[in-house]
DNA sequence: GTCTATAATGGGATAGAC
DNA sequence: GTCTATCCCATTATAGAC
């Protein structure tokens, strides 16, 4: 396998190795597994990154750097502040049951970033970066509504990375998939409140 | 060391076992580890339990069934539902604050069962038990502050416990009590709509 | 019944041949 | 530069001495 420059290499691994955390688990995600998955030999794997740990950080950094793509679409669809929320989350949940590994694959990610020391500064950038994923998307959902949001738009969407998680995290467990939809439309309902109309007296 | 039934000593590998995950992490709780904390020799491991993963099992179970002794101390003091979800809330979290590794431990348990073969039943049982746990709660709260829920109790509950995921994993990330306490807030505020006093007109 | 000593496996990382 | 072959360590699990 020649003529393949190191960093090509590395961005290689890190994506093999999210996929084999993603089927097997992050347990599963050694070394052998990983340059299986990319079709190279075991010695490239030292050759392209220093240690396992430091290919997780790049794992992580792949998927968050790859979150912004998604989402976004449902503003098309939207009406009103509560559907636009509803639409919101109901889309990730449709995202997270057509690829639970994914999902699964983060929170493990991140608990194990948690425990690593050269890692621990990563769930605070992870969670940065969703913070201002979900606030872009309220800001444009507002314009596209033409809505204001009554309390800064930061903790809203500290409030929908929050219901994101948890709706998740519930759903991985027991797979209720009419539970999640019903805690979706209470969030709604409820996170709609904090709409208000710009043009005419209520949204 | 004589005299000791093997369930008992299955029990105490637990309670060592889950001092070993909150403490240092699931992929440092080997079974070494394990019988060191409890100070047993090694051989003590599987002659009590058939494998590591079976003791897994035991330690799921030992949290879940363990976990209602806390909360409820907060009825005491709210005088309303706002109130009063608000300090449910705020209890947990200052439980999370307080012992982070433990809440990380339940977290590292129920994705490691997701993918456990043998363990696959476990977060669905866990999670029906905290749903239970919940729901008990707002029953009680209801009674003592004379008002009712205007949506099934089974619903505001999964919305307790998603809430509480949610803000435990925001916070176990970015360690940000202002933020977490404001999203605490607005969940309370928002819920507590829910709330219909079956005494005067509103409560 | 209890534990020491050891087996058997799989892991991360590397030396050194090409 | 690349990869084969290997090192060395930690792990789960067990055999067999007390």
């Amino acid at each position: 396998m020649p003529r393949i420059p190191a960093a090509e290499r590395r961005a290689a691994l890190a994506r093999a190795a999210l996929t084999v955390i993603a089927r097997d688990g992050l347990a599963a995600a050694t070394t052998r597994a990983i340059v299986a998955e990319a079709g190279m030999p075991l010695a490239s794997f030292h050759y392209a990154v220093a240690s396992r740990d430091e290919l997780l950080r790049d794992v992580v950094e792949l998927v968050v750097a790859g979150e912004g793509v998604a989402a976004a679409t449902f503003l098309v669809h939207a009406t009103d502040a509560r559907e636009a929320i509803r639409l919101a989350l109901r889309g990730y949940l449709d995202h997270v049951r057509a690829d639970p590994g994914n999902e699964q694959a983060m929170f493990e990610l991140t608990q194990y970033a948690l425990r690593t020391p050269g890692l621990g500064d990563l769930p605070a950038e992870q969670y940065a970066r969703y913070h201002e994923l979900a606030s872009d998307l309220l800001d444009a959902g507002a314009v596209a509504l033409g809505i204001a949001w009554s309390i800064p738009t930061s903790q809203l969407a500290r409030m929908m990375v929050t219901l994101t998680d948890g709706i998740t995290l519930a759903w991985l467990a027991d797979r209720d998939d009419a539970a999640a939809e019903l805690t979706i439309d209470i969030a709604a309902e409820t996170l709609a409140a904090f709409a208000t109309s710009t043009t005419k007296e209520h949204a």
